[in-house]
DNA sequence: TCTGGGGTCCTAGGACCC
DNA sequence: TCTGGGGTCCTAGGACCC
């Protein structure tokens, strides 16, 4: 059987863990400056606090109630999860985590009620030896397993969904709330009569097939209880790494994109460097606000490199040219992104038969993130102005990852 | 003042190859 | 002059997830 533990309300959780005075207050964790909320505590979702509400929308509530407001600061967020994971690995013996605060399990217990005690154990484990509060959940497929994590989250916290259980349970299962079918999918199932979930599987299957695609036809397996997915090591390299964020205001100065592009690259190249790898691709995204008439205009293109790299300025004089070709000059841009991908190795490098290697530039790159680490993020940087650093107030302290912000007791 | 940031996977057309 | 069957790579768009 497959597992999936899930961390409740898990950033709002990990708030808490260093701030027991709020732990029955409403709490809510927003994304960014003027974001959206991305984690509220039960108590805030009682208040009808909706998920990613942006914050403007919501500030009337959070003065009315007292709602208790962090920032995100996914430093804490990564070790907490960190910790869950290792805790996991030392009680089961295939734990593959699948998100921050997610992760699949294979089950060796096969009956039933074995599973339940399993899951019931595990969450009292963690829960004790973390301190947050989760909710697992069995099935014979991952699909189900999440969908049963779901189940029980507001009573037991644990859930095996199977046979007949399941049987009688996806009677009421609308097909919008399973794992991979999102707003556009069930919108489309609905207009062809496909709203719970026996609707889907008492389709057509070629007919499912022409509509949904291969998606479609995985999804009817999954719900039946005969396994398509398997949950994989992603402990490997990443696929891509991406830096993005949305500017402050709209603009059609190419200088800001230009400068905001710079710290991005700056960004993936070095992360690129830190677990020893080079990318293959880059791709420059230029985006206008969604909210705006310009929705259409923004744009992204991927460069394929001659050289694979994790260079900064290698890697920077690409995604000017891209950002050049995607420019317009009358567009107003609200968010600059990168993405390198088709991530290897450093060390299997492939070399161009046309272009000579330089051995002295990663030595140049080493000194550089040495003296950034020692001295502080920014301490040199790369072709462009370090903006200036506002102190964030609503982000919590680090309490696990730097000495300075521990907590005193 | 106003709407986050980081990812994976799939599809499809076109160029090109054998 | 027209013809088949099996592929890869690139670009771009889009759905979905946390």
């Amino acid at each position: 059987m497959f597992a999936l533990l899930d961390c409740n309300n898990f950033y709002v959780s990990c708030e808490r863990l260093f701030r027991p005075d709020v732990a029955t207050r409403p709490v809510i964790v927003v994304g960014g400056k003027n974001g959206v909320v991305v984690s509220r505590s039960q108590e805030a979702k009682a208040l009808g606090i909706p998920m990613a509400a942006p914050f403007f929308q919501i500030e009337e509530d959070v003065k009315k109630h007292g709602i208790v407001v962090f920032h995100t600061n996914f430093e804490l967020y990564k070790d907490i999860s960190a910790r869950v994971m290792a805790i996991l690995r030392e009680e089961v013996d295939e734990v593959y985590p699948y998100s921050i605060d997610e992760a699949f399990m294979v089950l060796k217990e096969k009956d039933p009620k074995e599973v339940q005690a399993e899951l019931a154990r595990l969450k009292a484990h963690i829960e004790r030896h973390v301190g947050i509060p989760v909710s697992l959940g069995a099935a014979k497929t991952m699909t189900l397993a999440k969908y049963a994590s779901e189940y029980e989250k507001r009573g037991s916290g644990v859930c095996v969904l199977e046979g007949e259980v399941w049987e009688g349970v996806q009677k009421n299962t609308l097909l919008s709330a399973i794992w991979g079918i999102g707003y556009r999918t069930a919108r489309t199932m609905k207009e062809h009569g496909l709203e719970y979930v026996p609707d889907l599987l008492a389709a057509d299957s070629a007919r499912v097939n022409t509509l949904f695609g291969v998606h479609g036809s995985r999804m009817q397996m999954e719900l039946s209880e005969r396994p398509v997915h398997h949950p994989k090591d992603r402990s490997g390299m990443q696929k891509s790494i991406m830096s993005t964020r949305s500017l402050a205001s709209a603009t059609t100065k190419r200088e800001i994109l230009v400068s905001a592009l710079g710290q991005h690259i700056e960004r993936v190249a070095e992360e690129l460097r830190e677990v020893g790898a080079v990318c293959r691709m880059l791709t420059v995204t230029l985006l206008t606000s969604r909210f705006s008439e310009w929705t259409l205009r923004g744009g992204r293109k991927d460069v394929v490199l001659a050289v694979p790299t994790n260079d900064t300025r290698a890697l920077l004089k690409e995604a000017l040219d891209a950002c050049n070709a995607l420019y317009e000059t009358e567009v107003p841009y609200k968010k600059v992104g990168v993405t390198v991908s088709r991530i290897e190795p450093a060390m299997y490098q492939q070399q161009s038969l046309f272009e000579a290697s330089t051995p002295e530039d990663g030595a140049l790159m080493e000194a550089l993130d040495a003296i950034n680490a020692r001295f502080g993020p920014d301490t040199l940087t790369v072709g462009r102005v370090v903006p200036q650093q506002k102190h964030d107030d609503r982000r919590s302290p680090r309490y696990t990852t730097r000495w300075s912000e521990v907590k005193k007791v």
